[in-house]
DNA sequence: CTCCTTTAGTTGACTTTGTCCACATTTAAT
DNA sequence: ATTAAATGTGGACAAAGTCAACTAAAGGAG
């Protein structure tokens, strides 16, 4: 593989970290972190979300996740439901509490994906739009 | 702008947050952590950096950078040599054995960059590399 | 020059985030 | 039946990051 394609890639890398960063430091304004977003985001995804799930598609360590839960729980954001079938397992759901939570946090995020193209024409957005379904694509295609 | 189109964005924007979290995990073998591996990086690329170049380009707290570079200091990774035109300024540099750090991530990174893309053909490599470039011009364009 | 503001960096005290290991249970596998 | 694997918890700790107060130098504006 050529060097000067690894380079492209890596600079893509340090650039789109940036640009990842900027949106996470905003999601603290609702006084929740990236990761209780995150979170919340995937347990209304899923149908039977259990924590490990959690655990590795966020790759956090299962004792921090366990934290993590118990403290969304104790804000009442989310519940646990044992599984009738395996009692090892915690099905997660949100409260109402967590949804309108999640809904406010989405409104924000899509203002920030807005605000960030926001000055680019419709084709414009359209090209970048395309450009990540391409990256995503070939990437999961291959790995992931 | 289409809530479709900021959708895809978003689904991108957390696939990617995976890819780069699996790049900064393997990092980690070198005992260093990403930030001090970019510290090095953008000391290398600059001319006349000092801390608060990457203050900016890291989006890291001045005191935290402080005390990292400090950290990188007694490692004897880093130098500092403050300017003669204006004393409040420490331009950094990296020492011999810091380049020395530094090539050996380099290596490692590259590696990782083909670990990620083996497996696909040289074309779509490159399509990848297209669109990286046109995420990037367009935001780049926009904002930062 | 003097007063005020800005820039650069440091320090202390603190919180948040993340890691490691041992453990208890429950299920699956041989 | 015994062993192994999966799920989750808890303690103890380390790393990462934040906030406010501070020093010191430089850059003005009058």
């Amino acid at each position: 593989m050529d060097k000067e394609i690894i380079d492209d890639i890596r600079q893509f890398n340090r650039f789109y970290t940036k640009v990842l960063g900027l949106f996470n430091t905003q999601i603290l304004d609702t006084d929740y972190s990236l990761t209780e977003a995150r979170i919340l985001f995937e347990i209304s995804e899923r149908t039977e979300c259990i924590a490990n799930n959690l655990v590795q598609e966020l790759n956090i360590d299962r004792s921090y996740m366990s934290r993590i839960l118990r403290k969304l729980e104790r804000q009442e954001l989310i519940e646990k439901k044992s599984s009738t079938t395996d009692n090892r397992k915690n099905f997660l759901f949100l409260t109402k509490k967590g949804e309108e939570l999640l809904d406010k946090i989405n409104i924000q995020s899509d203002e920030q994906v807005n605000q960030l193209f926001n000055g680019l024409t419709e084709s414009e957005i359209n090209e970048i739009r395309i450009s990540m379904l391409k990256i995503k694509e070939k990437i999961d295609k291959n790995k992931l």
